[in-house]
RNA sequence: GGAGAGGUGGCAGAGUGGCCGAUUGCGCCGCCUUGCUAAGGCGGUGUACCAGAAAUGGUACCGGGGGUUCGAAUCCCCCCCUCUCCGCCA
């Protein structure tokens, strides 16, 4: 979330901020935050001085004789029910404070673009060759069950719509590409780390899909636990409600874990295929530093840079694009996507978003540091992108790289994951 | 799942109803002594909020929530977590 503080000084901002990502109801939670604050602060020095008085009178009660005392006790005991009225208050109040600043979206960064949606977002830069096929080339779901390394239908009959069952060399493939993003993380000074998949609420709270992100969920009712949709969600709190070491920082991480998603809400888009599904593995970075901007924004590029530079030894055109407001997150400053080039969708298709955050997930997760100077406790900063996910990163590698015969070739970096093998699949009638 | 023991500041660890925001040790910061280092001496050192230009003052916080009481780190209830033993099982 953000300061409070910050938010009673740059209201404008902040409001302005709920606006260009779209959405209106957080705009509305500013001020009612606002309001709720004030109301909150013109009560608590009636309320402070009422609790030190009655403490101050308290601390009396040995000194006094045993008249004394009957009448004392009356008076602490009408001290007490007007306190408690006004305790009750104020409980009501930092909790409707709360709930409202948990709502506030993270102010986008001046580099974010205007626009309402997906469609609006701004190409940064563009890499790799788009391939001029000389023979009409096949959808990934085509390829995959003509080879026999996708099954949707037995898919569909055990687990319901929007799952899929790889096998054989694709299952190889799958965890290949997997594999090496690990590989190349670990190599570049990530530590790995296996996380748990089911948390807590206070971990989905504190990373900012809740509240909002509910919906999209599932959800073990009778533990009270949540399947995560990312392993950033673990990997972010695995230090929350710590106090690091400024000499610790940065903290960089790379988790491979299952992902889940119910994808409410878009039946009917994308429904054929390994593009949209409620299960996958993603490979994850996850930094946590210092609170400094410009470091944020450095390691910003970095992790690009990692995800681009598997998506170069997977010789796979992509594009960056800067995610413009109205697709921005609740709890991000600033989001790239890396969109890979997809044949049997005719465009670029959304495969990596690397996100900065700033203090808004450290607060959440009471992440902070001691400064080596000062020794001030600080806010971290966070940040976060896929080095790979898959299924989905699966359709440009199988697209991208399959010859007219309907054998598919595998880029050098992958072979070494495949026996060596230089091919996939056999030649199809 | 059953039984027991615990959760206190950056860390370790006292504290069983008012004298406790909390002894002490470590760590950290400043100063002093010592030509470096080691060691030593003195002082300081939690977080959040409110008021204030500031100095400072006030309030809250002892795993979380609720209760008893004039008053709770301390007593009671619920929950979470850790440890030990037993059971069950990958």
């Amino acid at each position: 979330m953000l300061d409070l503080k910050f938010v009673r000084e740059n209201p404008d901002a902040v409001r302005a901020g709920a606006v260009k990502k779209r959405l209106p109801d957080r705009a509305a939670a500013v001020d009612k935050a606002l309001q709720i604050d004030a109301e909150l602060r013109a009560m608590l020095p009636k309320l402070d001085a009422m609790r030190s008085e009655q403490k101050n009178a308290g601390k009396e009660m040995g000194r006094l004789s045993p008249e004394q005392r009957e009448a004392f006790l009356g008076k602490q005991k009408e001290r007490k029910v007007e306190l408690q009225g006004l305790e009750e208050k104020e409980k009501q109040l930092r909790a409707d404070l709360d709930a409202q600043l948990s709502l506030i979206p993270n102010v986008p960064d001046a580099d974010v673009p205007e626009g309402k949606d997906d469609t609006q977002n701004v190409e940064v830069r563009r890499w790799g060759v788009v391939r001029d096929f000389d023979f009409v080339p096949r959808a990934h779901y085509d390829l995959g069950e003509a080879q026999g390394w996708l099954d949707f239908t037995r898919a569909a009959a055990m687990a319901g719509s929007r799952n899929y069952v790889l096998i054989g060399d694709l299952a190889l493939l799958h965890d290949a590409v997997l594999r090496y993003a690990v590989d190349l993380l670990v190599a570049r000074g990530f530590t790995p780390i296996d996380p748990p998949l089911l948390v807590r609420d206070a971990a989905m709270y504190g990373t900012g899909f809740f509240p909002g992100g509910e919906e999209q969920t599932y959800r073990c009712e009778k533990d009270g636990l949540n399947l995560i949709g990312t392993s950033e969600v673990p990997v972010t709190s695995l230090h929350g409600g710590e106090m690091l070491a400024e000499g610790q920082l940065p903290k960089k991480y790379v988790a491979r874990s299952a992902c889940f998603r119910r994808e409410a809400g878009t039946y009917g888009k994308d429904t054929r295929g390994l593009y949209r599904v409620h299960q996958f593995q993603k490979v994850e970075q996850v930094i946590v530093d210092i609170a400094d901007k410009d470091r944020s924004i450095e390691h910003h590029q970095q992790i690009v840079a990692n995800a681009e530079a598997l998506l170069q030894a997977c010789e796979l055109p992509y594009r960056i694009v800067a995610v413009c407001g109205g697709d921005l997150g609740v709890p991000q400053a600033m989001k790239y996507d890396i969109e890979t080039w997809m044949p049997s969708r005719g465009n670029y298709g959304e495969t990596h978003s690397a996100s900065r955050f700033y203090d808004y997930q450290a607060r959440r997760l009471d992440l902070r540091y001691r400064q080596q100077d000062g020794g001030k406790a600080t806010y971290c900063h966070t940040l976060n992108n896929t080095v790979a996910a898959s299924p989905r990163i699966l359709i440009p590698l199988l697209e991208n790289h399959q010859q007219r015969d309907g054998t598919v070739r595998l880029p050098p970096a992958l072979r070494p994951y495949l026996g060596g093998r230089e091919t996939i699949g056999r030649p199809l009638g």
